[in-house]
DNA sequence: ACGTATTTGTACGTATGTATC
DNA sequence: AGATACATACGTACAAATACG
């Protein structure tokens, strides 16, 4: 008995959005066409694409669709000086930075300016 | 309308750990009990099990239960010389963590050892 | 302005599998 | 072995949001 079936269908949604076959901004096949290409109950469908959400690979929106993420991974380096913390988006920031609801940011306080970046793709790195 | 029903399920039994009606480390009441009191399916029992281990509130286990975390919210301070980084947690970290699969934690390091925290309930706070 | 079609969201039911006690 | 509890997977129906003519 391998894997369940919602995370081998996940493990191919996957990588169809690698592979680029899934573009970045543009939806995914809706619920029904992918339950009529895998043959397999929508509860399962939806299933996958919850975990692909959760893997930040996909954004889902409501009577709309799935959208793959258009996002780099950011490392930011610590410096002294440097004031950093995080909060949740505001629904501005959401749109710009194509987040989902009650998604966070991380917010970069330097002299010059302010940085915000999504929290789900974003790393700190600390260096003496 | 209010809130669909299983997000207001889960505001009620939120209240019930946050109140200790729920005590840390023990089950909650079976999902076939809860759908009994509350008079809704078991999806939407489930749904609001799944939001409050989200929130890092509960743990589900197999065939066991859903359990009451018992966690602290823990706060680092960033210092110079400290590395901080995230990571998924392996399995011997999830039992003694008490983390679920897929769980991440964060590790600290410092010159005299490394510390390894929940990162769901882990801030770091940096201070300049 | 309006209705219709499409798409996701919620909620119900049922059955079976797997893990634990 | 049997009972209990969670996990997966199928099905159905309707609501809500969106897109389009």
């Amino acid at each position: 008995m391998g894997r369940p079936a919602y995370r081998q269908l996940a493990d191919i949604l996957r990588e169809r959005i690698e592979s680029g076959r899934y573009r970045p901004r543009k939806p995914l096949p809706s619920e029904l066409h992918l339950r009529q290409e895998f043959g397999v109950a929508r509860d399962t469908i939806r299933r996958a694409l919850a975990l692909l959400a959760e893997w930040g690979l996909v954004r889902t929106i409501g009577g709309r669709g799935t959208f793959v993420r258009a996002v780099d991974r950011v490392t930011v380096r610590m410096e002294p000086g440097l004031r950093v913390f995080s909060r949740p988006a505001t629904a501005a920031e959401r749109v710009t930075l194509d987040l989902a609801e009650g998604a966070y940011v991380i917010v970069i306080e330097r002299r010059d300016g302010v940085e915000v970046l999504p929290a789900d793709s974003t790393e700190i790195l600390v260096v003496e």
